[in-house]
DNA sequence: AAGTGGTCTAGACCACAAC
DNA sequence: TTGTGGTCTAGACCACTTG
């Protein structure tokens, strides 16, 4: 574990541990350096971190506050799949659909960027929350990265498989989101009527050297889904 | 202009420039220091910037790659307001349709972190996306940071004149999301039916020193309306 | 004026990828 | 083995906030 990683992790969960709010103040960072004997940069990175996180904001001049949202039961977008395991503090389970090793469609051959002869998982899943459809899920996993896969696998998290079992890291994705009705079918699997609101969401999920490994596509449960996200303008 | 952004925005304006596409390579580190005249740390710093925009991934022991993504007619979720200036490259316009000086209500006050007798300016207005209805958005500004508003600034980009007209420093937002029916009123407003799908959307700005400056509450068209977002596992 | 975070440097050393 | 990105340091100097 690499130091800024560990000192991010320390003071994360010392906001928790003495239940901060919105606005406390951490310590300085001179007080910081010296309590976990590293350099300036060091501290700063691990706070950059955590800013990037969510979970502090830095301000010039005055100090490091920390910074909570107070919603409670949103699911955040990013931790959505394979980042961060937001998901644990829900009670998500899942039902195999259907299993299979085939040729990808068109579409998912070209946003896994492979061609139409090389072969893929492909996994339809119904995800239950806390006992309730969250969402059908169909999913195309590249076979040359993800070697093997079964519905025992599936019917757990298939993403800490990838990370656990594989030994394969997760870089960056790219999700694409718009909100339409829910058809037949959908409907059938979720529990609802034709004709009802979905939110419906593609993701690309590439490996850290830039690999995309499984292209998915989600149709939420409008009832039991809804969202947060926290964003930072530091980005120019 | 620091350093770092400088050289962020020359390397973004080099891949537009020579129209990279996804996984083409950039020049190395020490090319790059060389180029730009800096060290080690400021490349790194401004690589970092464009990692968590996604304009381009590294991959250790192996090089600094391009990253798109390949979708038009998509809204950056995260540069949906006051961040970046993605709406840009669509054409959008708003009517205002109610704009007053008032007191806010109890939620509005609370997101706000402000008591409900303090004022606050209240807008309401339809956006519009390339002449169709994009979004019913009602908002409210805490007048102690937002001092002045009128018909015709709110009939433009509000954001930006709060960071150019009054010099204030966008920091941080969270935003919360949900779908759900249109009501009656939404639906005139939008064009739309009574009980068609819409994507609604709670946003709390915050100025670079934590204070909140801005609730809104966002109900998107659901034909005229989607987005997309880049996410990094870079977040532990 | 003093306190506090942000930028930038030069250089040592480490970890992973590709040949 | 070499190339390439990542971590970490010590210290100088800068920019914003607060009293």
């Amino acid at each position: 574990m690499l130091k800024y990683q560990q000192i991010a992790i320390d003071i994360e969960k010392y906001i928790e541990e003495h239940n901060l709010q919105q606005r406390d103040k951490l310590p300085v960072l001179e007080n910081l350096m010296a309590r976990f004997n590293v350099s300036k940069s060091t501290i700063t990175k691990s706070l950059d971190l955590l800013e990037k996180k969510g979970v502090v904001y830095q301000v010039r001049g005055s100090g490091i506050f920390v910074r909570r949202h107070n919603r409670e039961g949103y699911i955040s977008l990013l931790s959505n799949q394979g980042f961060k395991k937001d998901l644990e503090e829900f009670n998500v389970t899942s039902e195999v659909v259907e299993l299979k090793v085939c040729q990808p469609t068109e579409e998912a051959a070209y946003n896994l960027n492979i061609d139409q002869h090389q072969e893929v998982y492909y996994v339809k899943r119904i995800r239950y929350i806390n006992g309730q459809t969250l969402c059908l899920e169909e999913s195309y996993y590249n076979k040359s990265s993800v070697t093997y896969l079964n519905r025992e696998i599936a019917s757990e998290s298939i993403f800490h498989y990838i990370q656990e079992g594989l030994g394969l890291k997760v870089g960056f994705s790219d999700i694409y989101l718009h909100v339409d009705k829910l058809n037949e079918e959908e409907a059938a699997y979720l529990g609802l009527k034709e004709g009802d609101p979905k939110l419906f969401m593609e993701s690309i999920f590439h490996l850290t050297n830039g690999q995309p490994f499984d292209f998915s596509k989600v149709t939420y449960n409008y009832k039991h889904s809804q969202f947060f996200l926290q964003a930072n303008s530091h980005i120019l």
